[in-house]
DNA sequence: CAGCATCCCCTAGGATACTG
DNA sequence: CAGTATCCTAGGGGATGCTG
């Protein structure tokens, strides 16, 4: 089985956007305004998030919910299919927490690369 | 809790490059030479390839053997430290195979990659 | 065969300004 | 405030050729 039929890849056209892991992340946690996630990103541009979010939307991941009044308001959630990402988020997380970047000790040789963009 | 000090920033670190999800899949079954996996990610490019299997092995999840002999060979393996992200990429797997993408009719093709780096 | 170096095109994505 | 439309540059990544 070759890339093309592996399973990962249906997985990785859903959640393999530069931002889509951390706003499923943060929304795994509580419905957000546009606002909100922009100030939790603070790396990606508005325009990033709002392309980020249409895709996860049309994936039907995440639901948005426009709230008719003035000034606007928009707010973003995970939808009950959304949720079942959740495994693969808990489970980068948790990795994430035990593997921290090396910096003074006794974790294999990692070169930190601090190359962010 | 911002994107910056989330613990999936430093998973992203890891395998979010375009093609290492795919890579450290392929091998966890079994070591690997870099024409097996060239054949199993044809999507890739030589270049690509040697590039994310370079980040891969500078941040120690895999290992790279050189046979000294005529005509070379080389072989890519999982390390220890590499196998912890199996939970991973095995629930990218379980997802994928669970959700396979919408049929009828549109044809999705987009093959995104992952994590900021 | 493995993989580095070069050339080079194309687009992802940042900055900015505007609409509702 | 949320989102769209333009412009424009850095660098991602393909093709090719050379080395050990």
């Amino acid at each position: 089985m070759n890339q093309q039929e592996c399973p990962i890849t249906f997985t990785l056209e859903v959640i393999g956007g530069k931002w889509k892991p951390y706003i499923l992340h943060f929304l795994a946690a509580r419905p957000l305004r546009s606002g909100e996630l922009g100030r939790l990103i603070p790396q990606a541009s508005g325009k990033m998030l709002t392309q980020q979010l249409r895709e996860l939307e049309r994936d039907a991941v995440i639901r948005r919910k426009v709230y008719q009044q003035v000034p606007p308001k928009v707010e973003y959630s995970l939808t009950p299919h959304g949720e079942t990402l959740m495994p693969i988020l808990d489970a980068m997380c948790a990795w994430g927490r035990q593997n921290p970047p090396a910096k003074a000790g006794k974790v294999r040789q990692r070169q930190a690369r601090m190359g962010g963009d």
